[in-house]
DNA sequence: GCCAACGTTGGC
DNA sequence: GCCAACGTTGGC
């Protein structure tokens, strides 16, 4: 079991686009290192999902459904989705400016590395963030 | 809206 | 293989 955090512009595509399709292809992912991540993804594997830009929250939790296979949205082959579905929206997002006063918090990639859209979690990085979410497994 | 950070492209 | 130019992302 894995942890990962995807970013999206809600603008482009929100938790309430992902909630309203049921599930989606995590596709248009044109970098490697966050390819590389979702590679990696596993199944059953939690998701946070965070709205940049304009909100800078994460917003909700999302499941891994489907693992790695070819981006339909281009014939490059260098490219891949995974599918992921919708498990819990958060009751209070977390901003960005919470996760940046947590001394837990200090090292993942959303701060260090605010530009890579596809990230893993610690399990207790990914605790801190959905705890007073109540939310159910 | 600006711009820093950073990844990619292409000329040499 | 280097690096300048360029495009994109995302915080502010």
């Amino acid at each position: 079991m894995q942890y990962w955090l995807v970013k999206s512009e809600p603008e482009a595509f929100s938790w309430e686009d992902l909630e309203k399709s049921g599930k989606t292809a995590w596709d248009g992912v044109r970098n490697y290192q966050a390819r590389n991540h979702l590679k990696n993804m596993q199944i059953g594997d939690f998701v946070l999902f965070y709205h940049s830009v304009s909100e800078k929250a994460v917003v909700g939790l999302a499941k891994v459904i489907g693992t790695a296979y070819q981006d339909p949205t281009t014939d490059d082959t260098r490219w891949v989705c995974v599918d992921i579905e919708p498990v819990q929206k958060f009751a209070k997002p977390i901003s960005l400016e919470w996760i940046k006063n947590q001394p837990l918090l200090q090292n993942i990639p959303l701060i260090k590395q605010s530009r890579l859209s596809v990230m893993p979690l610690s399990k207790e990085e990914f605790e801190i963030i959905i705890k007073n979410q109540n939310i159910s497994f």
